[in-house]
RNA sequence: GCCGAAGUGGCGGAACUGGCAGACGCGCCGGACUCAAAAUCCGGUCCCGUUCACGCGGGGUGCGGGUUCGACCCCCGCCUUCGGCACCA
């Protein structure tokens, strides 16, 4: 064995034979319990992988590597989520098609992967913009049309000027676009939705089956925003049907005084008297050309006009004017509201800018204050309202007024979502082409399934419009096409699929990623599915997370899978940030790859370093030093390990000391045992690091200075089991050692090493001495050492006499094996 | 504004269930090796005071209170930073 440590040498090796071995091949079958460990789904960016993305993939690395050492069959898969704005906005800067350098990008996350040691089944590969792939995300569109689940609406829509295309809600962020950044705006457009809204109550309460992060089951629980109230009815003098509200307060009815709708309300128009209309068409168009920036940014006032129409409060025949204002959102509830500006924040304010009454009903448990110089939202009882009068609000009175209206049929009980439906159509080329053709005679008819995939044609301009047409408008030969139903002419549906609509079932195509006849294997997903493990990062909360559980229920519902929730455990790990704190970026040229740091230190020392810069799901600043620390410990790794080999005939010491040195050596093997795999198993790869790095330091003290401690063939046993605890971590200098140290086949394959509580047990414990809780004196104790023993042995210390001297002890608090504490007066 | 998370040496962080604060690593200081440098190895490294020295004392986990024999940890009130939501009636 060199006497050198040469990562290159041994990270070649090794990975060649890997491939020759073709060592991570995962077979389907086995008599072993399954694990599958899965990465979130990445675009294959032009500038290749960063050391931040390694804090993704080297954490799963280590825990598929730990479980197969650990005897499972482990699913531990990579894919490209190849299609999207990224890859097209790349390809067109670049000028070369997006297939071309979605190739390019490919094969170098691939390679940096392999230069990196990842174990992935490189035979399961899937591509979501290659056809065999997309053809089943066609499939699974026409599930759910079949469903009723996709369908087409109108409506405004965000869109983005930059990336040229409509977004879904969730892929707003403070009015901005969530790829580019530019303020978003509106547009009219008719579009396909996902009906995600049908699912929003299962999505809430299948939240407490899954090991999520609170932090992020939190967030769909916002986003999905459930929330209880009722329907009420308010008449229209000159219409029979009536104006309906939606309120969680309907205790509040009396002092409603005004109503509001959306500017884009469909009654605005029918209920407009003739000499208000110039001012309501004013407003209106106002509104539908802000962007969201300048709406959020005039916050602080409210704007709105009173549209000259008036509707009948139901509980008291009152008469309120009905305005517009952007404050009411045509999207939630109804898209009209009733206003009660004593006890709503956003009506008070609007009401004191605009001079419209407040009424307080909602007495406070001070009494009622007549005056309201702020909207009082609290609870209390109801006053100014009629025979309801002394009810708990909301409480009681909620019923009552519920129930009155009820009997009467002018309103009913209701749940609202602020989730809304999912819009799926992108009005870009590099997507799944949705599968439909709108025929003159039969409307939109789906493709076929038999008939999938709808190929994307290989555009030559693939260029993006300002008019809300896909470029594949410009292609005539994709357009034209006969309708699948009558043979008609039609057109084909030339927008495309948003990418998440990729992702949301990726997982399931790794469990039979060549299967032709479906989507997935049936046998194959209820052998491998749901994933154990999921990991990534923490900003697709309410994007991917949420659809992917969408798509899972909605399968679960046709039959095609028997679980709700697409993955079991869900971890975020923490960014990196660049070594000034900065977030790392291409344009700032801070960005640190794993190219580089392999170069200097090899694969090894960066997976180490990854895994002990800080705790998994917290974000750090890189340090190139702090690598080098990690390489100095698999050098001095090497190095024992070189001189053990290299050694012959020690043999065990005649000394009483060095034996219990080498004793203590062996309990801190077994202690380090149990705590490294405690560690790994709850995600604690910091410390897990740490202690084999305690470990080592210790073993390097007792080698340089007593190593007839240890027989020869105990040191060999205690650098094998060092090296199957860090096989996970360090794979490749592991496999070299334990090839070394003579062992059989992979390191991979040998069981994970398991520890001996009564060898890892202390024989003497340190008892800490106080007296009034300061710290005096420190005793060495045998562990099964009397109670009275250790008392008289603390009071008798000469450092504690002198803060006992004098004084009484008014009690002495005693933890076992921990400490004593004298309480003195 | 609302919701959530976090504040520990020069830096990243450790401390299990309320029981030795600062493990491990980086950096820094001193030494060895070297003609020299790098690499490597050995020793030191929270702050203040005291001692020739081994030591010893005091303070210390964002700030202010509290509970407790004992608080980085629990409770109350602030401050700061980061993340999410942002007129959802």
């Amino acid at each position: 064995m060199d006497r050198r440590y040469d990562p290159h040498a041994v990270e070649a090796k090794w990975q060649r034979i890997w491939k020759e071995r073709d060592a991570y091949r995962t077979p389907d079958e086995s008599g072993k319990p399954k694990f599958y460990c899965l990465d979130f789904f990445p675009y294959p960016s032009g500038d290749g992988l960063s050391v931040g993305h390694c804090r993704n993939y080297v954490p799963t690395d280590v825990v598929s590597r730990f479980f197969r050492m650990r005897g499972h069959n482990v699913l531990h898969p990579m894919g490209w989520d190849a299609f999207g704005l990224p890859a097209e906005n790349y390809a067109l800067k670049m000028g070369v098609h997006p297939r071309v350098t979605t190739e390019r990008n490919i094969a170098n996350y691939h390679r940096q992967m392999d230069m990196i040691g990842l174990s992935f089944d490189w035979s399961r590969e899937i591509t979501s913009s290659l056809p065999d792939y997309y053809r089943w995300t066609q499939w699974f569109f026409l599930l759910m049309y079949e469903r009723g689940l996709a369908y087409r609406g109108t409506g405004q829509q965000w869109w983005c000027p930059s990336c040229k295309t409509i977004l879904a809600n969730e892929q707003v962020e403070q009015g901005r676009c969530w790829r580019c950044g530019s303020d978003v705006g509106k547009k009219d457009l008719e579009q396909w939705y996902f009906r995600i809204t049908d699912y929003a109550q299962r999505l809430l309460d299948d939240l407490a089956t899954i090991e999520w992060p609170e932090q992020i089951k939190l967030m769909q629980t916002n986003w999905i925003g459930r929330s209880e109230g009722a329907e009420v009815d308010f008449a229209l003098p000159d219409r029979d049907e009536p104006l309906t509200v939606f309120t969680t307060r309907p205790d509040t009815l009396f002092g409603a005084t005004y109503m509001v709708l959306a500017p884009e309300h469909p009654l605005v128009d029918e209920l407009t008297t003739p000499e208000r209309r110039a001012a309501v068409l004013v407003y209106q168009d106002q509104a539908r050309r802000q962007s969201e920036i300048e709406r959020l940014s005039t916050e602080k006032e409210k704007t709105g006009v009173f549209i000259g129409g008036h509707a009948l409060n139901p509980v008291n025949g009152a008469e309120v004017p009905i305005w517009i204002s952007d404050y009411v959102l045509m999207g939630y509830g109804t898209g009209a509201i009733m206003a009660v500006p004593a006890h709503d924040e956003r009506d008070f304010q609007f009401a004191t800018q605009f001079e419209l009454p407040i009424v307080e009903v909602i007495a406070p448990p001070s009494g009622a204050q007549g005056t309201l110089s702020e909207a009082y939202i609290g609870d209390g009882v109801m006053v100014n309202s009629a025979g309801f009068d002394g009810l708990a609000a909301p409480g009681e009175a909620f019923a009552a007024v519920v129930d009155w209206l009820g009997e009467r049929g002018l309103a009913r009980r209701k749940v609202n979502f602020k989730l809304r439906d999912w819009l799926i159509s992108r009005q870009r080329y590099w997507g799944a082409p949705i599968p439909i053709i709108h025929c003159e005679q039969c409307g939109p008819v789906p493709v076929p399934a038999d008939r999938l995939p709808v190929l994307l044609p290989d555009l030559e301009d693939f260029h993006p419009t300002d008019d809300g047409q896909s470029p594949l408008a410009r292609s005539a030969e994709f357009v034209n096409a006969a309708c699948p139903k009558c043979g008609g002419p039609g057109r084909r549906e030339t927008d495309t699929m948003d990418t998440f609509v990729c992702s949301s079932w990726y997982h399931l195509r790794y469990a039979s990623p060549r299967h032709d006849v479906a989507a997935f294997d049936r046998d194959k997903v209820d052998y491998w599915l749901p994933v154990d493990l999921y990991v990534g990062g923490a900003e697709h909360a309410v994007m991917h997370l949420l659809y992917a559980r969408f798509f899972c229920k909605v399968l679960q519902d046709a039959g095609y899978v028997d679980f709700g929730e697409p993955y079991s455990t869900l971890r975020n790990q923490g960014m990196i940030q660049a070594e000034d704190g900065q977030k790392m970026s291409k344009s700032k040229g801070n960005v640190v790859t794993p190219d580089s740091v392999v170069e200097l230190h090899g694969a090894d020392s960066l997976r180490v370093y990854e895994l002990f810069i800080a705790p998994f799901e917290q974000s750090v600043a890189w340090s190139d030093r702090g690598v080098q620390g990690c390489s100095r410990f698999l050098s001095r790794y090497w190095n024992l390990a070189a001189e053990v080999v290299a050694a012959q005939g020690i043999g065990v010491a005649a000394g009483g000391a060095e034996t219990e040195r080498g004793r203590a050596l062996l309990r801190s093997l077994h202690k380090t045992i149990r705590k490294v795999t405690r560690d790994v198993e709850s995600f604690r790869f910091n410390t897990a690091v740490s202690a084999m790095m305690e470990l080592q330091n210790e073993a390097l003290d007792v080698w340089a200075g007593a190593r007839g401690a240890l027989s020869l063939a105990e040191w060999r046993e205690l650098l094998a089991t060092f090296t199957l605890l860090l096989a996970p971590m360090a794979p490749h200098v592991a496999e070299e050692v334990h090839e070394q140290l003579g062992g059989e086949g992979s390191v991979l394959d040998v069981a994970w090493p398991s520890w001996d509580d009564e060898l890892a047990a202390d024989e003497v414990v340190t008892v800490v001495v106080q007296v009034n809780g300061k710290l005096r004196d420190r005793l060495a104790v045998a562990v099964d050492a009397e109670k009275d023993d250790v008392l008289a042995a603390a009071r008798a210390g000469a450092n504690t006499q002198r803060f006992l001297d004098g004084k009484q002890v008014v009690k002495e608090v005693y933890v076992p094996g921990k400490l004593v504490n004298f309480v003195v007066k």
